[in-house]
DNA sequence: TTGTAGGCGTTATCAG
DNA sequence: CTGATAACGCCTACAA
């Protein structure tokens, strides 16, 4: 916790020449260097980040808002993104606004001072934008599909389409058991899409609510009656959940129901049938999050939106 | 981004009086009051927190140094403990030290000046409290049983021991499934207390390694012989992976197995059968944590230890 | 080759 | 009631 003052009175020089030590300047006679590195190992020297930060206007630190850490592939999404920032030397501030507009701005304020720049680790709704858009800040929102903001969106056509493909001429039906009867959800679309695509005619749309395990249980019962049924859930928490109602209810998976998630969850190999998924490549978000701040923080100005794939696993649950 | 000095300049007063309107003093003149109060409404003044920090010493940030994110455990308390910070006024920061003492020194320095306080989610080992000892700053181990710092400590006698009283005269054996072969490992010690004192006499030990699913796939191998088993589990991943390896080798579970998990993961209630399992309240963990450091930056020095209870919740998978 | 001085923005002491 | 002014620790332009 010594200062430069410190270090410089002990080694008595001024606080210039410590600089010059600690930059390596050439300029500096041999054994004043020595003198100051040695009270430096001595005493120990750790720079005040503050202090320098209110200098140099920058503190190597970057702010991410999260909306919450319920979901394991939110809590993968983070995890990557701040390896990624201390691999190149970024410190990381992390605030979870638990979808709530107001400690999101107050984490945005908080943040434009002590941060370089800040990563949304939430998807975008139009109404946030609106907050972004005010940011002076470099700032990169990490799922989003909005094209006036900088910002990393998940393709997750790609993904569905491969299921669909794969799998549709194995069942009679398809259906999507959607989490929100929001008319706009990507993955609804992004199903409906897909499956015209593929000359589908008997899909259906099942909307069931929360998104989560019970859910996808109560959405189960309303699927029973309809045999041959390929089973595409908004994500691994609805298979499980519609997964655990086809067991209960003596279905049989794969032969008479197909079930496919999304994100891969590492408990989809937990269940007693393994269960096929849809997922993102996390670490290439990541990256692309990291390089799309980078840019920014190195002057970079026009939007720009980079895009990661998403992939069909085939398990269990599927054929 | 406005500072002071460009609101009282704006305002027509000196910085003072804007700091005065701003702490709500009395003696201002009610107009300069009005004139300070609309420039500031009008231009927007949001505090540099790094100066502030510079000046006060404090900054109103903790640290939250972590071992990883890859537990559903750490995450619900990494989740809670930052509400709780949040909730008290205080920012967070966040780093993950991957279980790399080098990271987490370097985390250390970092926010010795940037934080109030510092936050461990880790377990403690001796060779970590030897770092952690030299910390200036107020600190609390999240789950720590050394009593020479400041720490909360999970018990995990308590939970073990009513899974233990409610279970074993349901089965003849009870084993447990240790995932390392430290011979301190704290749940290993109070599963050994506990079934002691319960007078337990067919008990073993079965090493699995790794602590994951598929370490407990493995362990159930060399289960499957010994009928009539209570199996108590290192965490509910390894209880995932006994309960698939039971059901794949076709075995009754709970008539002739028992299993219990630790952690209460929310994917225990995705399985087929829901887990049963011995749970830790995160909250009640997060609350003593902030609390303890709290204590610190108050001014208080003698080390103290809280504790939090574990409990055995009984679901699909014990009689 | 070395040192002085000023400013980043905030806060509080002290003097008008 | 109000306003200079100094200090927190760092960094660098500018002398000497």
């Amino acid at each position: 916790m010594a200062t430069l003052k410190e270090i410089a009175s002990e080694a008595g020089v001024s606080i210039r020449t410590v600089r010059r030590v600690l930059n390596e300047d050439a300029c500096v006679k041999p054994d004043k260097v020595k003198m100051v590195n040695k009270v430096i190992a001595d005493i120990g020297y750790v720079p005040n980040l503050l202090a320098r930060g209110l200098r140099n206007k920058n503190t190597g630190i970057i702010g991410i808002i999260a909306d919450n850490l319920d979901l394991e592939v939110h809590v993968k999404k983070l995890s990557a993104v701040q390896c990624e920032l201390r691999e190149k030397g970024y410190g990381v501030m992390l605030g979870i606004a638990s979808g709530n507009p107001d400690i999101e701005e107050k984490l945005v304020q908080e943040y434009s001072h002590f941060c370089d720049g800040i990563i949304f680790l939430l998807a975008s709704t139009d109404q946030r934008v609106k907050v972004i858009k005010k940011i002076t800040k470099p700032y990169v929102i990490s799922d989003s599909y909005i094209k006036t903001v900088h910002a990393v969106s998940v393709d997750r056509d790609s993904g569905i389409c491969e299921a669909i493909i794969a799998q549709h001429e194995k069942y009679r039906y398809i259906s999507f058991i959607a989490a929100t009867s929001n008319v706009n959800d990507r993955r609804k679309l992004a199903f409906e899409k897909c499956v015209q695509a593929a000359g589908v005619v008997d899909y259906n749309i099942i909307y069931c609510g929360g998104g989560d395990f019970n859910s996808g249980l109560l959405a189960s019962e309303s699927i029973i009656s309809k045999k041959d049924n390929l089973l595409i859930c908004y994500n691994d928490r609805v298979a499980a959940g519609v997964l655990k109602g086809l067991y209960a209810a003596g279905c049989n998976v794969p032969d008479d129901y197909g079930v496919i998630g999304f994100d891969n969850d590492d408990f989809t190999q937990y269940a007693c049938q393994s269960i096929s998924t849809i997922t993102q490549s996390v670490d290439d978000l990541a990256k692309k999050t990291v390089k799309l701040l980078e840019h920014q923080i190195k002057g970079y100005k026009p939007k720009k939106v980079l895009s990661v794939n998403t992939k069909f696993i085939s398990r269990e649950t599927t054929k």
